[in-house]
RNA sequence: GCCCGGGUGGCGGAACCGGUAGACGCUACGGACUUAAAAUCCGUUCUCCGUAAGGAGGUGAGGGUUCAAAUCCCUCCCCGGGCACCA
């Protein structure tokens, strides 16, 4: 009897009668441990790629996993619906972005069921629906009230041709990609999100979760970037103002030889109207895009603008310069300059023959050079008149105390982290809900005039947002003064959504409000899974949100993810694949022509979940064969009779033997996927139990009622431990075995330590770290017992013999090692 | 430039807390079955020496710690992710 594997039928009938039983719903059950299972939701860009397939598997694995647990899981799906290419989708083909969005969803939803992932699509989300964005509207609002957010002049890539805002995504090597004129930086005003006012709180609460990968938790920590230095104050003789900056070297004062500041800085501009050198300088230094990659890359430049500041503790003229790496908006647009203890400073002094002077000394007396070298380490003081001997923690102290009893200078701590700007000069996002008065300046919408909607049927033409031509959208009335007014056209960054979409899948149908007692039964998230490079800014930007959501009562817990799974990309030929590369493998043929089970399959089993995973048709091929593996064994099993009572006591050596397989995979399993997500060797220790049951049966032509029962067991042991892998072939196989129950609703399955029991292990014998022979041993073997039949196999008694044994290590269970 | 990862056979990877390097799979090669092919099954597959037993080398490069290092430390090289308007 052969019934042949028919992926294609056997995973329709799976997933009809998951769907008729509405097995992946979840209403709150409060009696019920819940599980969270979350996975950064997708951007419709059109079709799934691999990169999805990867993240959802790993997902659905843990929620399958979880399920059979015994928890109440929710796994819930949607759509981050705003974003750029739809405006790019508007311009090449004349379709209106809603309507390109909308399509996108409707197909990579039915993409997704066909892959059998175990979603409550109940609660689907979509974020460009006014039903969804208006709470963060709302939200924008409250946080207007508190302070929380704020309107003020930053810097946009600006292209002079197209007269249009670019995103960094837009500027190619300088240039405008669709224009490739060079890009300027341009000062206009945005709105900004206070996440500085959590940074601290953000910073503090990684130390306390465990949850979260270490690399994740350090670049956060460094992003954040807190410092404790001393503000102080170089006067400037014939201005108002002095010269403010900000350092947390405040030992190496007496070491500056120069300032600098940034092109846009009042000293510059000013200096710049009686120059036409130093204007043409400052021109040029606008004239690059305004990422901090190409700042820190770009060569270092600058002149001297023929201004002196006076050194605040020698009186001494310091020259000041203007330099294309200083940034006005990072602090305060001045720096200090310490050329022999700092880097940049040391290049920039050799490249314009400033002074070089040394202050810090090595702490053990070594000679520097730095003339030569900059020394960069903490040290002791020398030319620094009273501070000389000091080391640094005192030099700090003693030096701030000085300004500090002066007024001209105090400590402070200070954060790289910066307010979030959120306004986009782009059509494709939720409207800011601002309302522009001439009278009352900015007023927010009040909350029963929201949501502001984003009007859908408009013409996108790519050169500005549709919206500022559209007198319908901008032109309003004063909500506070009711005078004629004028709606902000800038829409809410996309990350705005991303932020706090995870809790609204708890209540997504509240229509009364954002959210409401059913996200403290499901909050907060207890698995979160998407790729690393999420790592700062989306999950930096979810917790500042979870804050201001809990400070405004509507969730209970400070973190929204208790454990986070970083996913790598999804490789071939060693890079990322990319349509630009042409190197993309679509996941829908591979569905179409293996089955989903076998797709999945071969992402969970590739390469572990937080590496890279290198595409490999062939791997495919091997997963696909390996299914129609175990569906004939099964098979095979169930045509060659019915198996007998499994009786521990009563089986053969070869019985025990493969019983003690499957218990040492049970447990290997449950440990690989529950708590290592390794899922790779999950499915390795699974393929190497089968492998056991086929040479099992091989080995005799009848293994008899016994035998069967132990061929049995391990059978349905692996059908339940790769359903969360496989779930369709596995659903398929347990009601061939003959199970009437649903194979979702099964626990996973427990090993029985008895039939883990061994009388004889092997030990490996080295000797000087070598290894030289293996030895069978008794498992409950004294160690001198051990020792000497380690020295009677033959192999290591020709190293050993002749030579003085120095010493013995026994490491229990592995090895012994002789040293001689 | 800065921050975070990674580098192991022909390939993807395994080795979990410093203890047998190469599990599992792919490819390739040899064999069985077949008129033939596909599929399937069996075997071999880190390199070098050796008929074998066994020996030597080997985890990006160089150094170090240790009885013992893919694993820990230092220096360097290469690849990937992020750097605040891609999502």
């Amino acid at each position: 009897m052969t019934v042949v594997y028919d992926p294609a039928s056997v995973e329709e009938a799976a997933r009809e009668q998951w769907e008729a039983g509405h097995c992946f719903e979840v209403g709150e059950d409060p009696a019920k441990d819940k599980f969270y299972c979350l996975t950064m939701f997708p951007y419709p860009s059109g079709k799934l790629h691999m990169g999805h397939v990867r993240v959802f598997t790993i997902s659905d694995v843990i929620a399958r996993y979880q399920r059979m647990q015994g928890k109440h899981v929710l796994q819930p799906m949607g759509w981050d619906a705003f974003g750029m290419p739809a405006e790019n989708a508007a311009i090449q083909r004349g379709v209106p972005p809603a309507r390109w969005t909308y399509d996108n969803i409707d197909y990579m939803r039915g993409q997704l069921q066909r892959l059998g992932y175990a979603y409550d699509w109940t609660r689907e989300v979509t974020t460009c629906r006014p039903e969804y964005y208006r709470w963060e509207q709302w939200l924008f609002t409250r946080m207007f009230r508190k302070g929380l957010v704020y309107r003020r002049n930053a810097i946009v890539n600006w292209d002079p041709v197209d007269q249009t805002v670019l995103a960094n995504e837009q500027v190619i090597d300088g240039r405008g990609w669709r224009s490739d004129a060079l890009v300027e930086r341009r000062e206009i005003p945005q709105w900004f999100m206070k996440i500085t006012a959590y940074a601290d709180e953000l910073l503090g609460e990684l130390d306390r979760m465990p949850g979260w990968p270490e690399s994740v938790k350090t670049m956060q920590r460094n992003w954040i970037g807190r410092s404790e230095g001393v503000e102080l104050s170089f006067e400037v003789p014939g201005e108002s103002e002095p010269l403010v900056v900000y350092t947390t070297r405040p030992d190496t004062l007496f070491g500056v030889t120069y300032m600098a500041v940034a092109a846009e800085h009042p000293l510059a501009q000013r200096a710049a109207a009686g120059d036409a050198t130093i204007a043409a300088f400052i021109e040029a230094c606008r004239k690059t895009d305004a990422t901090e990659a190409t700042f820190e890359t770009i060569e270092k430049k600058g002149l001297p603008l023929g201004i002196e500041a006076r050194h605040p503790l020698t009186g001494e003229p310091v020259p000041v310069w203007v330099a294309n790496f200083v940034l006005m908006g990072y602090g305060t647009g001045a720096v200090m300059a310490v050329p022999a203890h700092d880097a940049r400073d040391w290049e920039f002094a050799r490249k314009h023959g400033l002074p070089i002077r040394q202050v810090i000394a090595p702490a053990d007396g070594g000679a520097i050079d730095v003339a030569e070298a900059v020394y960069t380490e903490r040290g002791i003081l020398v030319n620094s008149g009273a501070f000389d001997g000091l080391a640094y923690e005192a030099a700090f102290d003693a030096l701030a105390g000085h300004f500090e009893a002066l007024g001209t200078g105090r400590r402070k701590v200070n954060y790289r982290l910066r307010d979030w700007g959120v306004s986009r000069q782009r059509y494709w996002g939720a409207p800011i809900p601002i309302v522009y008065c001439d009278e009352c300046g900015a007023v927010p919408v009040p909350e029963e005039q929201l949501p502001v909607v984003l009007p859908e049927d408009v013409e996108f033409t790519g050169v500005g947002s549709p919206l500022r031509d559209m007198p319908s959208f901008y032109e309003t009335d004063c909500p506070s003064c009711g005078r004629d007014a004028r709606r902000e056209t800038d829409t809410f960054d996309t990350f705005v959504e991303s932020s706090w979409y995870f809790a609204r899948y708890a209540c997504p149908d509240a229509s009364e409000t954002m959210l409401d007692d059913r996200v403290h039964y499901w909050m907060p998230v207890d698995q979160y899974t998407g790729g690393v490079e999420h790592a700062i800014l989306h999950l930096l930007y979810s917790r500042f949100f979870q804050r201001v959501m809990r400070d405004e009562g509507l969730v209970r817990e400070s973190e929204p993810f208790r454990n986070l799974l970083t996913q790598g990309m999804v490789l071939k030929d060693g890079a990322k694949m990319s349509k630009a590369k042409g190197n993309t493998v679509d996941p829908q043929a591979l569905v179409d022509r293996f089955g989903a089970d076998t797709v999945r399959l071969f992402m969970m089993f590739a390469a572990p979940p937080e590496q890279a995973l290198e595409w490999s048709d062939e791997g495919v091929q091997g997963s696909s064969r390996f299914l129609r593996r175990f569906w004939t064994a099964v098979h095979e099993h169930l045509a060659a009779g019915a198996p007998g009572e499994l009786c521990p006591e009563s089986l053969d050596e070869r019985q025990k033997n493969l019983r003690r397989k499957t218990h040492q995979a049970i447990q290997k399993i449950s440990d690989d996927i529950g708590r290592r997500h390794s899922f790779n060797t999950a499915v390795a220790a699974a393929m190497e139990l089968l492998n056991a049951v086929s040479r099992f049966d091989a080995a005799a032509d009848d293994s008899g009622p016994l035998g069967r029962a132990v061929v049995r067991e391990a059978l349905e042991a692996i059908v339940l431990m790769l359903s969360p892998i496989v779930p369709h072939i596995c659903h398929a196989l347990w009601q061939s075995l003959g199970r009437d129950t649903l194979l979702v609703d099964e626990p996973w399955p427990s090993y029985d330590a008895s039939a883990l029991e061994k009388d004889m292990i092997e030990l490996v014998v080295q000797v000087n770290g070598k290894l030289r022979g293996r030895v069978s041993v008794a498992a409950d073997a004294a160690n001198d017992a051990v020792l000497e039949i380690a020295l009677a196999d033959p192999n290591v008694r020709r190293f050993v013999e002749d030579k003085a044994i120095r010493k013995t290590i026994i490491v229990p269970g592995r090895l012994v090692n002789i040293v001689v």
